[in-house]
DNA sequence: ACGATCTGTACCAGATGCGAC
DNA sequence: AGTCGCATCTGGTACAGATCG
């Protein structure tokens, strides 16, 4: 009817409020932050007019005089893969839960100026945190040298100062994926892990090593691949054409110059022992593994176990379906959430205890062949 | 050395350049928008003395009286998936590049209240536009009915009023999937489809009629899936099982009461004709398919060619690589943000046009069995 | 005199129109 | 005419002070 209800010209501020209700701006300002000492009609009537003008307090002026800006940076790294994905989506909703709004700033791996200007987009926005998904040691190291002024929270296993993190128990993850390969009865377990420099995957290949080692088995060095499924498939070439030569070998009986005991041999494990498990650093490498070594003419898991790590919804039905841990990433979105808003002094949470990852014992593991 | 450099109580503001620079405080202003009217002399004084104190414009102040906050609102409702999260990251970049923020909220599907709340976040924090990706129709009337007062960028092939889209050419890449199935001597090709309201599934089925029209085949109305690989899984089973019988009734000569003639027959198809080729929605349903024929003893693509859609990075990978149709989704990422920019008035572009998606033959399709 | 309730004014950090040199 | 400064405005919050029962 009249202009004020259909006003397109400028949104409604906090004095239109206050002259509609017949008070003055303050007291608005009062109820709309459910402070004391309004009396309930004042505040009825101010309500009223919030409602009518469909006011909405100004993000701009009260960042301004409060120098709270009641958003957070996001800082991600790690591409589209799933996992990145489903923790900045979930740390997303938790945000959003606690009245906070998150500004993101995806950056490409492995450059260090363009982290430095995602956290200068960032800061200049006046976050009050930023948070880094995916992290990689360089990353981390290059966002401590920056000095940002707000409190910086990753992923991360490693403790730091100045750094809060929150992680995922990979170590323990990676000793479940182990486990259950030795109580299948494999001694030969390989590694195709992540990338050098990314925690997640140093982690897991800690736990590997330790699983391996608290039951005296060999550990050869781990392959190290960059989470792509064509990383896991050149390893599985190189693997595969490692037991074409054993099986041929042992066929021939002539064991090769560099292992004076055969490949047969037990304990005291040689060079050449056959590989017949491998605990691979994420899914996707697990798939590329699966495809090389069937195109070398070999069948997971009849001739080789495989565990995967992540638990990505197509993992479930990989050829075979993939025996993999799986990562809670929607908790650790939550949970990443949680520990801003600590940081920030807004809750008393202590730091959330690393999730471990559940083990999913799917069709790619099997006992090895006698 | 002295407080100046190492100020940590608060940041310069332009007064403070303003002073240490003897001039007033819109002579700074001048200098940092660019402004002419300034003597370089001026100018060098003032852009020393930015330098010395480390100053940034408040966007707080900036915002609140330009009443631009130079930050687009992105709604993202197509969870972890590859496909959205790349162009979620690519529209990040190109934003960034343009110097805009990006502030995120993600959504769960098919919760319109979730939508509002999301939408609302988004015009408090006073976003100059909003982008909807992987939409579906029933959150692009959602967010229509809300009446934002910010132009709307959607990722969708269908135009309305009031409404910026910006698309992919599904259509051509759902004809060119068929296509390829045709040329390779299929006639009976059925069709996966993705949810019934998604705009791009639509427009795949679309594609997919049209062509199998173009070339007088038989239509049998899609399937419809979710996306995800279980669903893939379930229609596989289906179609196994309808093979199966098809399969073991041509073996005993007799054909079910429903179909007069024979399974055999070449034209005027019957009911039964089996199905040699299937075009899948996304590549995550074919990878569920390719599993569901495989459990029941079928191979691809022996018994059934596949052809998926979007090249995820799996794909390659997939027993059988999969053939597909791969998106360009980097690219239009940018075709977003270049859209949002003309929108905003920011440039005088014009709308981008669609992206055709490339065929990529791999080894999951090949001429049907005679 | 006093606590609850409400108001006036001074900021926050910039942009902008107008006037002065 | 080209440079520059003054005053005013943006939309809130915070603190001191005024009014009232």
């Amino acid at each position: 009817m009249s202009d004020d209800t259909e006003d397109k010209a400028r949104a409604a501020t906090i004095f239109d409020v206050a002259r509609l209700a017949g008070v003055s701006h303050q007291t608005v300002s009062r109820v709309v932050n459910e402070l004391p000492n309004v009396r309930p009609a004042t505040r009825q009537r101010v309500e009223h007019a919030i409602q009518q003008l469909r006011y909405r307090p100004s993000p701009a002026a009260r960042a301004l005089v409060t120098r709270r800006s009641r958003t957070i940076g996001l800082i991600t790294s790690g591409g589209a893969d799933f996992g990145p994905s489903s923790i900045s989506l979930s740390f997303n909703r938790a945000a959003r839960e606690a009245r906070y709004a998150v500004s993101i700033a995806s950056i490409v791996e492995h450059d260090p100026t363009s982290m430095r200007s995602a956290l200068e987009l960032l800061v200049r926005q006046n976050v009050e945190a930023i948070v880094l998904i995916a992290a990689r040691t360089s990353m981390i190291d290059e966002a401590q040298s920056i000095e940002v002024g707000v409190p910086l929270v990753a992923t991360a296993s490693a403790d730091r100062s100045g750094l809060h993190t929150v992680s995922i128990d990979h170590y323990s993850g990676a000793r479940l994926a182990v486990r259950h390969l030795i109580e299948l009865g494999h001694r030969e377990i390989r590694h195709l892990s992540g990338p050098a420099d990314s925690i997640d995957a140093a982690e897991r290949v800690r736990g590997w090593r330790d699983e391996l080692a608290a039951h005296r088995l060999r550990v050869v060095e781990p392959a190290v691949g960059d989470w792509t499924p064509s990383s896991g498939y050149r390893f599985g070439l190189e693997l595969a054409a490692d037991i074409a030569r054993d099986a041929s070998a042992s066929v021939t009986g002539s064991a090769p110059a560099t292992s004076p005991t055969g490949p047969t041999a037990r304990s005291g494990a040689s060079a050449l022992d056959r590989a017949t498990g491998v605990f691979s650093g994420n899914d996707q490498m697990a798939l590329g593994l699966v495809h090389a070594i069937t195109s070398a003419g070999l069948t997971a898991p009849r001739d080789l176990s495989i565990v995967g790590f992540d638990d990505i919804p197509e993992a479930e039905h990989f050829l075979p379906p993939l025996t993999t841990l799986r990562q809670d990433f929607t908790g650790f979105g939550r949970d990443l959430m949680s520990t801003v808003l600590a940081v920030l002094g807004d809750t008393d949470a202590s730091d959330p205890a690393p999730r471990v990852p559940e083990l999913v014992v799917r069709a790619s593991t099997a006992r090895p062949r006698a």
